[in-house]
DNA sequence: TGTACATCAGTGAACGCGCGTTCACTGATGTAC
DNA sequence: TGTACATCAGTGAACGCGCGTTCACTGATGTAC
């Protein structure tokens, strides 16, 4: 073999990881496969010998993306860190200023709701996931009490980061992150109803 | 005058409310101006007698549709309806199934945050006047603890009706709807903090 | 051992297409003399 | 009153460009005999 073994699987990790940054930085629709293929180091013609099409890029991009987010998570959670520290670091400037490194549910949502039923239904798969992680961080209620909190908290924490990567005032963007952590802090606590 | 009076206004004003509804739609980068223009009744070249250009045509569109958003809802809480009323309207489910007819911000907020300095000054302006409708009908707490609450309130809304528009299973999507109103209702009633 | 062929990740030019934008033109009306 | 010109909203073909996708080809390696 010209390259040795594992080399076309790590190319297109490789092709995921670069898609993953640039869709989340600057959307899918605006983001071209050409500039995905230069930014890997490869020339265009090859995107087709590791992916179906554009779409079948988009469904992997987000379940590896997803499932590197989940990961992480989880074992976080085994070593002390809990759903607050993680509302906090959601809504941190950090994340909020590197929207290529953070949640593809931020930046993509609203577009992935406008592609077929087949991508959605990977993003939804996702994001439950996500939302079990929540649910079983959440002490006070029945569960699903909990799973409601778990999906208000997620909006919560995708609606702020929206509202505060538009700002164009530092400030206010600011203040957007700390409204959304305070709201969000308050829901995982709260005992009412 | 080949046209009566006021002629070239209405027709801006249609273009504007066409491209209105088919970005909410769409999105703004999906749609092309050639279908505006078509939607409208008008060819290609037309367009440039109004419009400087596309990006000339986002904000102009920005600031009409939250213009009409923020007059509607004025009015409505002058004739007694409430901020309850505005939050279980906003996540209701004909507002999720008509993305053209509903805000702005849940549709194109993300996209937004890409566009230049000059665009996001426009919706930032629109968000800001509609979250001083938001605080002044919170009762509890001081005024900086109101907005806070307005902001967390409002990133509430954007995030729980996108995470909706997601959802391919209607059950989930409905659950999703009755989580985000459940939680922006607490935090309009809540002294916490 | 040497030679002929198979494999296959990647190349790079080309495809049709729709994009935002430009511009010479149309044609109905208003105005000047 | 008739005629020549100005106005201007809108037409529609054309521009260069980048898109997603296709495909004949390359060239280093492995395999068969």
């Amino acid at each position: 073999m010209r390259y040795e073994k594992g080399h076309k699987e790590e190319t297109r990790q490789h092709i995921l990881d670069i898609a993953s940054k640039q869709f989340r930085k600057g959307g899918i629709e605006a983001v071209g496969l050409a500039a995905v293929m230069k930014d890997a180091g490869l020339t265009n013609g090859a995107f087709y010998a590791h992916f179906k099409s554009k779409e079948d890029l988009v469904r992997e991009v987000l379940a590896s993306t997803f499932d590197k987010q989940i990961q992480t998570f989880t074992e976080a959670l085994k070593n002390g860190f809990t759903i607050e520290d993680a509302i906090r670091e959601y809504l941190s400037p950090k994340q909020r200023d590197q929207c290529e490194k953070s949640c593809p549910a931020a930046s993509l949502m609203a577009e992935i709701a406008r592609h077929t039923k087949a991508t959605r239904n990977i993003f939804n798969d996702k994001v439950q996931k996500m939302l079990d992680l929540f649910s079983n961080q959440i002490k006070e209620g029945d569960p699903a009490k909990k799973r409601r909190k778990a999906i208000a908290i997620y909006a919560q924490l995708v609606g702020s980061i929206q509202l505060a990567r538009v700002a164009t005032d530092k400030e206010e963007s600011d203040r957007i992150l700390e409204s959304g952590i305070e709201a969000a802090l308050d829901m995982v606590t709260s005992t009412t109803c």
